[in-house]
This record gives structure tokens, sequence and C-alpha cells, in this order.
DNA sequence: ATAAATAACACAATCGGTTGCAATTTTAGA
DNA sequence: TCTAAAATTGCAACCGATTGTGTTATTTAT
């Protein structure tokens, strides 16, 4: 039962009669080494069942090759897009991840970043809690200048990279969409706008209204968890108003799905009594009927994107980059519950 | 630009004019240190943004405080609930997570197997790649008597405990249930059977087919990759038959909810003509029109279970387990999709 | 045949923190 | 005031791998 002890560099080094140094240039391929010294080391390791340790490594080579990720939430369609594509671009160059999730908390945000930096992960790649409101839990990091890049849910600092999509030109697609369709009473279902996300997409709905003379109403901006419960919610409160709303614009897809759901139960009827847009392209979008108007942009490209560049600053130490934000594609996707003139 | 050096016991020690060891205790809280020392401690590693070094204590500790965890796609409810619930009961005892996804690939599961010992976790946990039919690639971890535990997707091994839900019996209840709706002709959608869930899936398909002297059909059982497109691909075959199934009981609720989309736009109707049954208890399948009956179990849940086994096992020495298999509960939920026979 | 160049390998320090044991200081008791 | 016991603290080795520099063989050139 007793764990079998670690084989070192130093037992192969012992059984060949050669150094450890021998063995460590060895196993690197080193030049100075002998081809056949270099053979035999290899075959001996192989038989002894040998893996490098990598914590000896990264404590001699201060580098770990391993980044750090913290999302709000890990069981999220959006999120999990954004790891696979990170793990696939930071697989691709050798790099592991280590994860965190804060669960919307910035305390717990605060402490994985601790976490982290005792991990002394090369970079950290993070999108913010939704309560998050400074960046001061990232000084360390700042201080010692490893790279933190920041997407979707990000925050303006200049030691670091914002990854992100123009949030405030989709939500201003998305609403004058709604408008071209002949609504006037729009509501927008959105998160605390702590954060750019929601504060653009308000923006970007309000700049829509404004531009085609409709006055905005403060009681027309709802501010949920966005979560598919709380858009079954805000369907209940729909349903008790005066005048109905003639459409919705939503931050999120599921939430939008959980409030058509429950106003189709009541008999309105989508899109003709309400028009819905929602924000993600989640694949729930394509189940609901009717299918659900979104905006579209890839999880698992944003991902991607991130770590690339963050493998990139990484890896080359010449590596400045001036740049400040990537601003990723997105596009409106018009489905049915948004198309009151009938199908184009 | 420059990197700020490393901040390290060290500097405290020579700050203080002490010594590094009564430093490193101090940060320990160990009791043979003066209260007053400790104070002085705490407060100049404050002012100096000490963080103590994972690396190097791992690397003397011999352990990390790290697990590590291989799932085959990081992108689907179901994964990412685990992993949250893994993500939970880890952080709640101290624990990081170490994560990789093998994309469903046997070759690049062996990889990050071999990443994660070098990373040296304490401790593993898996859900196997679907075309994975050997543990040879975990041997490094059996040798040093490193827990391993798989969940859901499992192989059975002597040291490692695996985690699941009686699928046969799941598949068994899911499939009377299509019986009892009077369903004759019932296809089973699932993947390839190498994995025991889906092994023993069709197990319990054909064992409730058996028990009603339904005769079983090869031709009604279609291996797919379970995939939602998979689905819509399932549906055009489905299509083609002289006569229809009047039943599908599919291993995955996306895929079911694929196929069902495909089919009603052909006019096919549900229940009616077609009765479904899916598998997981994705949130989709209360968006589906009819929503889909299904097999609900909580990753979320198994997730911790998993998590906690680990924890045990790491943190209790004297923790001899014979436990080789973990069943959890799973239940089947009865939606409008099979609903033969009227409401109840 | 001899000096000079090259190839192949080893020494020893280092990364940051931990710990058994020894050494020192403080406190208490007589 | 002196000594034994208790409370603090320090020394030095260790965890496993890496690397600048030095050393010893082996070639090559002259």
């Amino acid at each position: 039962m007793a764990n079998e002890r670690e084989v070192t560099i130093y037992d192969i080094a012992r059984e060949l009669n050669i150094s450890a140094t021998t063995v460590s240039r060895g196993l690197q391929d080193h030049p100075t080494i002998s081809k056949k010294t270099k053979k035999k080391i290899f075959e001996l390791a192989e038989q002894l069942g040998y893996r490098s340790n990598h914590f000896a490594r990264s404590l001699r080579n201060q580098k770990t090759n391993t980044f750090g990720i913290i999302v709000p939430r890990l069981n999220s369609h959006f999120m999990s897009s954004v790891i696979a594509g990170i793990e696939n671009a930071a697989n691709e160059h050798g790099f592991s991840l280590l994860i965190a999730q804060s669960s919307e908390s910035s305390v717990k945000e605060a402490s994985s970043v601790r976490t982290m930096f005792d991990s002394r992960v090369d970079g950290l790649l993070v999108s913010l809690a939704v309560d998050t409101t400074e960046l001061n839990h990232f000084e360390h990091f700042f201080k010692k200048n490893i790279p933190v890049i920041f997407f979707d849910r990000v925050m303006p600092h200049e030691n670091s990279v914002n990854i992100l999509i123009d949030n405030r030109q989709a939500a201003y697609n998305a609403t004058r969409h709604l408008i071209e369709q002949g609504c006037r009473r729009i509501m927008h279902i959105t998160a605390p706008t702590l954060q750019n996300v929601y504060k653009d997409r308000l923006k970007g709905y309000k700049e829509a209204l404004g531009e085609h003379k409709i006055k905005f109403r403060e009681d027309y901006v709802v501010i949920t968890n966005l979560s598919q419960e709380a858009g079954a919610e805000v369907a209940k409160s729909i349903l008790k108003m005066k005048t109905l709303p003639d459409g919705v614009f939503v931050s999120n897809d599921s939430c939008a799905v959980g409030c058509m759901l429950a106003l189709k139960e009541q008999g309105i009827r989508i899109p003709e009594d309400i028009a819905f847009a929602g924000f993600n392209n989640d694949p729930v979008t394509q189940v609901i009927e009717p299918h659900l108007t979104t905006i579209n942009y890839s999880g698992y490209e944003m991902g991607q994107v991130a770590a690339r560049h963050l493998i990139n600053h990484v890896k080359d130490v010449s590596f400045v980059s001036s740049t400040n934000t990537i601003i990723l594609r997105s596009e409106l996707i018009v489905r049915a519950s948004s198309l009151k003139k009938g199908r184009k």
C-alpha cells in the first residue's frame, strides 16, 4: 500500500554512473551530451517510469507553464465554451489550466486570485464577477508584471488587455431590429449595470430608442440575475402591467427563454403580442418556439483568442504589445421570435 | 517594466533579523513561535506583499493540494455542472483544480494524464473518452497509489473508485415507461457501447423489451455521437423507414431534441406518432415542445460526491475505503413528450 | 610529437519553503 | 542567586531539477 518513491533524475544518474547534470541535459536533448548517453538515459527513464517533476522545474525556472482562469460560473453554455476554447489553444502550446469560479462573488474572486498567484501561474484569464467594481485584488499580478487578460466581463486597466465584443453596438442592433419590426414599447431585461457588458447594452438600447424618438422609460428596464427562473418572474410582472410591452430585449438567452415560456403559458403570442430578442446564441434559442432572435458571438473563439494572446505575451519576452482592447465580431441573428412583419 | 523580484521568507527574515525558519513557522502559526514575533512577521509579510510559493512548498511537502480533472469535453451542460460541483467541494477544502479535456480521444486523454502526473496532482477525477478501452495510461497513478476516481463514464479497476448512476435501471425505466404508454416499435439512439454508460443503457433497454415480449431489433439501435446534429441526421433516416417507430429512447437530451425538431418540421406529431424519452435532464428538455421525458441525475452532485470522496482519501492517511463503486440516485421524469395516454 | 581545439561530462549553487534537532534565551522555583 | 524547566529561535539538510563554469578526455592541426 505504501506509495512508491518518486523516481528522480538522481535515480537514473546513479544507475548509469553519470551525474544528474548529464541526465537533466540528456532529457532536454542538450547538444553537448553524446547520442549514446542520451539513448541510455531515455531508455532507463522509460523503464523506471520517470516523469519530470513539474514543481521542481517550475521552482528552478521561475515559470510554471500554467495559466489561471477565473470565471463567474463554470456551468453556463457560454463560459464552458470559452474554457473549451482556452483549453484548446493552451494545450497546443503545452500550457496547463488552473480553473476556479467566483460564483459571481467578488470576495471569492479575490480569494481565487490569491490562490492563482500562490501557484505562480504565468498568466491569468478572467471574466469578472457581477459585483466586482475595482481591480485592487489583482495588484499582486500587476506589480509583478504577470499578464492578466480580461474577457467578456472586463474592466479597463493600463496593465491588462480586454477582449470583448461591442456590446453597445450589438444591443443597438437588436433594439433597432425590434423597432423596425414595429415595436414601440420595448422592455430591457438585464443584470446590474456595474459591469461593462450590461452597461453598454443598456446604452445601445437607449441609443436605438432615442434615434427613433421613442421615449426611454425607467420602468421598462428590469434588473435581474438573468437566470431562466428570473425570466419567469419578470413574465409575471409583465402580465400585471396595464399596457403590455410589445417587445423585449433580454441580455441573455436563457432568461429570455424563461420569460417566453411563462408568457406563452398565459396565452401571450410571440412575436405577435410581444417580440423577443436575446443575447449569446445559446443552443436553446433554436429549440424554443418560436426560435429566438439573438446576438451571436463565439465563446470558443473568444477563449482561443484570449489564450493565444496570453501565450504570445508569455513566450516572447520581447513581445511588447500596445494592444489594450480586442473587439471580436458579433452579429444579430434574426429568428421568428421577433418577426412581426412576417418572414423575410 | 522589469518584473519585481519574488518576495520570499528570506526577505522577511533579513528585515526582521530572524531566521527563515522562524518566519516559516510564524506564517504557519506554529506554537513554538512567540506571539510578538508572529505579529511582526505577519505585518511585514502583508506590507511586502509576500505570498507563499506553492511550488516550493509542494516540492518539499510532496503534496500539491491540487486535483486533476479530465473530461471528454468541457462544454456540455452535464460536464460543466459536474465541474462546478467539484470546484465547489474542492474549494471548500483548499484544493485547486487542474482541468483538461480529452475531446473524446483516448490519445489526448493519455497525454493529459501524463501532464497531470507531471504536475503531481494529489488525485485525479476522470470521465473517460468515448473510445477509451483500457486503463494502461493510468499506470503511473496506480503504481504510486495516487487516487483516481472515475465518474459517469467509468471502467472498473481494483485501485480506483467509480461514481455513477445505475444506467441499466434508468434505461429500463425509461423504456418500460414508453412501453406502458403503448409503444411497441421503440428505437434506441445511443453512442458506441464501449463505454459502460451506453452498454448498460442498451442492456436496460433490451431488458424492458424482453420483459414485455417485444422482440429486439438490431436495426432499431442507432449508434451516433449524440450531438444535436446527429439527432437531426437520425430523424432523416427515421423518415425513410417503411413503418415508423412509435417511440424513441435517446441516450442524451440534446440529441433527442435535435431529432424531435427535425421530425416535427416534417409534420410528425410528438408524442402521438412517436414518443420520446431522453437522458440527463438538460435544461433544454423543458424548452422543447412537447417537454422531454428524461432521466434526471445531478451532475453538480456527482461532482461534489466525487470531490469529497477524493478529499477524504487524500486528507486522511488512514482512510482505507473498501468502497469500489458509488451509485447515485437517478429518476425518470415524465413529461409530455412521452404521454400518449393523456396527462395523468 | 606537441600544442590547441573540441567534445563530453561533473561540481556546486540555486529556486523557496519545511523540519528534526541543537542552541539559546527566558521564566520559574528553591 | 543559582539551576532546572520551558519557551524561543536557528542551523543545516532536504525536496527535484537546472545551469554557469570548470575539468578531463579525445581530436585535430601543425
